[in-house]
DNA sequence: TGACTTTTGGCAGCGACTGACAGAATATGG
DNA sequence: CCATATTCTGTCAGTCGCTGCCAAAAGTCA
């Protein structure tokens, strides 16, 4: 009697107020919005896709689309908040003795499993970016920036310097952003075979002596 | 009787089809459409000017303003073709035998005059970009790409690589376009006193060996 | 259970942007 | 100078992303 089964898992919910179903429900429906529209898109394309559809594939309204998202681009990004953090924590992780590009590659070669988890998205939004203008914008002008700010946070912490008034932190963050773009455009073409790691690693070996505290 | 003056330039006209009306008066409104832009945003805002009021401030029909820029952004980066054309012939022009970003300063450092020429333009743009993340996101994923763009053809072919495999041009490129927005930033807080062009050049000169053959 | 807070849906509306069409302006050949 | 072909413009209607507002539903807590 597989109905049974239902029947189980409706008994199985508390009927009387629990602690944080609210909480539950609000990451579900977040979960369930980024999954929606991760597969509508996969399908279908960016720009083809409204944000009603979405929400109707989510079993939500539109307006409620928007109370979890501020933007259309932003749910296609949904892994973005988490991967700042863990970008951040992983930069905080590295010991001040190593050098500046170095404690940035090295974090992120720590991000591993992050990417890993969130691949299959990964390569969605490096199709699309590559495929519709708004996506490759928001790309560039939300995401690789949110990058940017934690690695010149970083930086500046390290060499001890305003980010406003010396831009060694910022000109080493944009040689970085600029690697892992290529070897994210690299990757995304051979559909994901060589490690993701790896190809970041080697882009960034071919940044030079860039931040050598000798260069001060 | 300075209405003569009037009646004059209307006898000017010449009321034969001139051969080419039709471009002067493109040029004419879209000069038109970019100044009223510019003093509206200057005075009211960005997001608080809608495209049909910057249309009727030109005397056309916002259809017609969309036949002449894609977006509303666009309009407050009227000059950037123009200013990508000059940027490509300034990097053609420098010699082979310097070092890749030597060449990229120097051809920045050539376009002085254009700076002068749209000094109030590029300030008001600074401005905005700063406060309105509408055109904030517009200069990094459309601006600063364009430029980046440029600088990645021409170190592509100065170093005569594939700029898609070998990913020195696009780093060295995110570098310099790093140093030029610090300096744009610079600028912008103190509203133009110091020379702009000046500014970039400290700026790209705190760029260290980057660039260099050696580094192969 | 009943009062209180948070979340949701529906609606109405704004503004950026587009396709279609008809009329005005302009270029071109005779 | 005129007729004709070409290009440009305004108008209109429509789509879509996104927002404020309010009332209903769901969840919380005593």
């Amino acid at each position: 009697m597989p109905a049974r089964v239902d029947d189980v898992a409706l008994l199985d919910v508390d009927p009387r107020p629990t602690r944080n179903r609210r909480a539950a429900k609000k990451s579900k429906t977040r979960a369930d919005l980024i999954a929606a529209a991760a597969e509508l898109f996969g399908d279908i394309g960016y720009d083809e896709v409204t944000t009603t559809r979405i929400a109707d594939a989510a079993d939500v309204s539109q307006r409620t689309f928007f109370r979890y998202f501020p933007t259309k681009e932003a749910v296609l990004y949904g892994d973005m908040d988490e991967t700042l953090d863990e970008l951040r924590i992983a930069l905080e992780r590295r010991p001040e003795t190593e050098r500046p590009l170095e404690a940035v590659r090295a974090a992120i070669v720590d991000l591993r499993s992050n990417f890993e988890r969130h691949r299959d998205l990964r390569l969605l939004q490096a199709r699309l970016a590559a495929t519709y203008p708004a996506v490759s914008a928001y790309s560039r002008a939300t995401v690789q920036m949110g990058w940017e700010r934690e690695i010149i946070a970083a930086l500046a912490d390290r060499l001890m310097v305003d980010p406003m008034e010396d831009p060694r932190p910022e000109i080493i963050a944009g040689a970085a952003m600029s690697a892992i773009r290529v070897a994210t455009r690299q990757w995304s073409l051979q559909r994901g075979t060589p490690d993701y790691v790896d190809l970041i690693d080697a882009a960034l070996a071919a940044v030079p002596s860039l931040g050598d505290d000798t260069t001060t």
